[in-house]
DNA sequence: TAGATTGTTAATCGATTAACAATC
DNA sequence: TAGATTGTTAATCGATTAACAATC
């Protein structure tokens, strides 16, 4: 995936955290808020996050701090939450499952248009009220719909294929749960969650915390 | 989560995906490889690539390149693959669901030992072979099976309480997919699969290249 | 031996942190 | 006004890349 922006991944991946934050400070009807409380909150330091913010603008106001409902409005539509992006899911198994019916990305304007899997047994079924259609269709359903975001659910085996359908259909993004890379035009955004690596990490840092311990004891 | 070794977690993060992809390599019969190959497929650079593995080890020959195989399982062992891992899985939703039923985490020595959840209609039954128990039950069953890793696919609402459970019952790493941060105390090993900032990362990068395509109209 | 490719040091680049003037 | 806290520049730190001697 190319970029042209000059605003670096790291601040990108770190503005979702901040949003929740500002969400809960929201909740809990807290008016204002300084970068040193956002620094304890977030765990990042208040330096970097009045750094990141004004990549943005400078939302806050000296002596004050930063005002939570605008803040969190402002991140919002840096973030593109105040947009509907049109998604279809692929590949009914317990992981798209989760995906159809948890409600809050619905609630952020990630809306569900179809599902798509290859099981005769589950195609014209309803999940979460969204009709499961065949596989065979996603392409023209993509295409037809202005489908923005393909998210894939499928093995390992069927995600290439399945990608090329919903690039070809016209997609603008890729959500990827399949445990494999995909391999797709430069200009397609691709977004990877790969479970095995994040568990991987943790097999490593309780080994690494292991040999630590070991070699304290000598 | 403190930690004491050298290694940075950008290079841990890349040793999965190098695991990945020589597996792989493996699979289609492939003996040696370049750390020049190696770039090509994982997209990271030659010189980063064998920065990285000289972190744990000279690894390779020169004017050879690196043996698959050998490769392959020296970074199963530095990640602690060569392991058994007891886990539990708490909220049987359909997450959790998909957890227990992702048969390459077993594989990969992560093994469920028995999962939880608050639904007495779930409760006694099995998945995957697995009994689901009451979720009352948890801290205790932790601390006699010796559980390592406990996982968590609650609810926003539980995840902190089932975290300090599973602490006290004394496991020693948490992968958490509720979409909240937990606290607990700096010792335990904590990985997020925070999911939506994942998407809100994709929605980022679509209101970016949009406004990147307008601005370049004009 | 000649060619290839590692291991490793040095140079560069980018991200984070510190500092402080601006200003509410 | 005095105190607080931002916005922003400069300094530091760490990670990545380049280069090349070592050596298979």
């Amino acid at each position: 995936m190319e970029r042209f922006s000059s605003i670096s991944m790291a601040v990108v991946r770190r503005l979702p955290k901040y949003y929740r934050y500002l969400g809960e400070l929201k909740k809990n009807d807290v008016k204002r808020v300084s970068s040193q409380e956002l620094s304890r909150i977030t765990g990042f330091t208040a330096s970097q996050i009045r750094q990141d913010l004004n990549c943005f603008g400078g939302f806050g106001q000296q002596g004050y701090g930063y005002n939570v409902d605008d803040l969190y409005q402002n991140i919002s539509n840096i973030l593109g939450l105040n947009k509907i992006y049109k998604t279809v899911i692929v590949g009914m198994g317990n992981l798209g499952q989760a995906i159809a019916n948890y409600s809050f990305f619905e609630k952020s304007g990630f809306v569900p248009q179809a599902l798509f899997d290859v099981n005769p047994k589950l195609i014209g079924l309803k999940i979460n009220d969204i009709r499961v259609h065949d596989v065979e269709e996603l392409e023209d359903f993509v295409r037809e719909n202005n489908i923005d975001i393909g998210i894939i659910c499928t093995p390992k085996s069927q995600c290439q294929k399945v990608a090329e359908s919903l690039v070809r259909g016209g997609v603008r993004a890729i959500w990827n749960f399949a445990p494999s890379d995909i391999n797709v035009s430069d200009d397609i955004i691709v977004e990877n969650v790969h479970l095995s690596e994040s568990l991987f990490t943790i097999s490593y840092l309780l080994k690494e915390k292991e040999e630590v311990l070991k070699s304290k004891k000598f």
